[in-house]
DNA sequence: CCATCCAATGTTTACGTAAACATAACAGTC
DNA sequence: GACTGTTATGTTTACGTAAACATTGGATGG
């Protein structure tokens, strides 16, 4: 025999390790067909034989192959997420709501990290995702640096956006940030405040954006003059620089901070300055993070539901799925909740 | 197990949306190998007629289908990742890590979320495993979880843990618990406190137990008592709880807290009943999560390499893929690094 | 000028599954 | 007893890709 020994070179790819049908099939002495009848539950197989089938299963340790499957029915069930970072809570939050209904519908979740957000690793990730098996794509990002991306986009993978203000073009949803701000705008109004300070977050995001603008509408809509708008990045360092800065102004007896962990930095700050909380200023957050109440003083702050975003993200991708042709676009808003807490009162001139 | 609901009743499913390598070879003129070939960026396809084709997969549209590229692979280029919750910032670093060390090698991650930390439910998880495509799964998650399930996994599917200390039976990737929090006892030992006390984890946490285990050997290796175990559950309110009863404590100078959440609520606890930090009472954390830093005061930690554990985690289970027969196991531990801010002081009495 | 080689491309086949179709055995019905 | 239906099972085929093998048309060299 002249069959010369071929060894791949490389990839010493795994021979025969997996069981398959057939195999199955051929211990239970039944036809491969009613293999997958009993692996996929039909009804219709005699009890008898589905014993056997089964004892056969157990017996050669059979597993689907899903890549068979996913080219058989033309779907893969599985549902991509495309993040940049999961260093916010509110993305890490979705997610997981996410991943969990989508478990519950028999899907599941692959991640597609984005390492920084600009256009290009975006477009990277669209790239890979060309290769990736997902039927579906829910992008948590803001969207202005998704539209070079998507249009590489095969027209049958369906787009939903989470954090973004694109209800024109891509189903979206999100948190009702104008509502959560403008309830937290109004919770210190009433509590007789003479306005509200903003520690706004980082230009560059929209999440942040309709904050700002939704606590300037809150003001003028009262009657107030907008105090000039300060930014920070997110973090609890930007809140603590720009708690020393607010800490200067005897004005200031109120702010309004676009999420808690800025809001931590800026407690520190003030009282670092002899600024109490919330005796002479008040601070009211964003996001309700499960350290909130354990802030020095527990942070009075916006809930946002996002478990509820999450769930409604695979609600509204599988009804996309399911109905290419709807076409739906738009915006669904989840409501928020305020959680007063300590970090509020009324100012120390109105006792 | 009754079924007999049969659900496909009608499956409207997709008509021919994707152009496959037939297509595209059809419109270019050529065979739907030599497609192939350019899809995978074989050499020896003659320039002009690579260009042809290239112009053809752009004009259809065409993506290769990773299904059937799988199943003739007879790989995924998937990683699974199982874990409970995203609650903790540790798990939550460590999956970015490793999402982002995969997509690097070339492989997607796709996440299987354990709603509840009980043998039932990872058990759950290992069954949809079952149809899940992947090639290999990360575990991050204690490993008494893990042993009854894993039995059902298919032997070619490699595992690696973190988080635990499984060994023996499994390769094992994690932070250096035990040299972590041996630093942080010794820092405030050196400082010329009598004795640590320590705000542990809960007790089904292996982590939780090897810091604990390491505070006590620390202490007993210095020649000193520990004093009574209090034991918290990650999360800050507990960590309030145990300040309240430490607050009382005369002889408590210096705790050990085995995370930075608990040591949150530690901080404000002491504060709220009149015990200073650093001044009466030195606090030192684990983890050094973003914001320890803008805790009142800063937060002195013990610092953790999520990314590093991530990335490791990728590396050992592709050489675990490529090599199988290797069967290494073992642990490896990533070390951590003191960082000293403004909770940890020496005693009053020392001064 | 023919044998040889090589580069470029085509043809066949198998991966594992499940839909569609086919068959067989048997129970009622008239 | 021929006809119809039902249930249980088998056979064929196609999904899209890529490895293995086959073919073509020069170019090279003796």
């Amino acid at each position: 025999m002249e069959m010369a020994e071929r060894t791949p070179a490389k990839t010493p790819r795994q021979g025969r390790v997996t069981a398959s049908m057939a195999d199955v099939a051929r211990l239970a002495g039944v036809s491969s067909q009613t293999v997958s009848r009993v692996s996929n539950g039909y009804a219709g197989v005699n009890e008898e034989t589905r014993r056997q089938v089964l004892a056969a299963m157990k017996e050669l340790g059979y597993r689907p192959n899903s890549a068979a499957r996913a080219l058989k029915r033309g779907e893969f069930r599985t549902i991509g997420v495309i993040t940049f970072s999961l260093s916010s809570t509110g993305n890490v939050r979705t997610l997981e709501a996410i991943a969990n209904s989508a478990a519950a519908e028999g899907y599941a979740v692959t991640l597609l990290p984005v390492a920084l957000p600009t256009q290009d690793e975006v477009r990277g990730a669209f790239t890979r995702l060309e290769e990736l098996a997902v039927d579906a794509v829910i992008v948590i990002m803001e969207v202005h640096l998704l539209d070079a991306a998507t249009i590489m986009l095969p027209p049958y993978v369906q787009v939903l956006v989470v954090d973004s203000d694109a209800g024109e073009h891509y189903t979206v949803v999100d948190t009702d940030q104008a509502g959560g701000s403008r309830t937290a705008v109004r919770h210190l109004l009433g509590l007789g405040h003479r306005t509200v300070w903003h520690l706004g977050g980082p230009a560059d995001s929209f999440a942040a954006q309709r904050r700002t603008d939704a606590w300037r509408a809150a003001l003028t809509e009262a009657g107030c003059t907008a105090p000039p708008l300060i930014r920070g990045d997110w973090s609890a360092e930007s809140g603590y620089r720009a708690g020393i800065e607010l800490a200067a102004r005897e004005d200031c007896t109120a702010v309004f901070v676009a999420n808690d962990q800025m809001a931590l930095g800026l407690l520190r700050a003030l009282q670092e300055r002899g600024r109490r909380v919330p005796e002479d200023v008040s601070v009211i957050g964003f996001d309700d993070i499960p350290e909130a109440g354990s802030f020095m003083p527990p942070l009075t702050t916006v809930h946002q539901d996002f478990a509820e975003v999450g769930r409604l993200c695979v609600r509204a991708v599988l009804r996309k799925m399911r109905n290419p042709d709807d076409g739906a676009r738009g915006t669904t808003l989840v409501p928020t909740r305020l959680v007063v807490r300590e970090s509020t009162a009324p100012p120390s001139g109105a006792r």
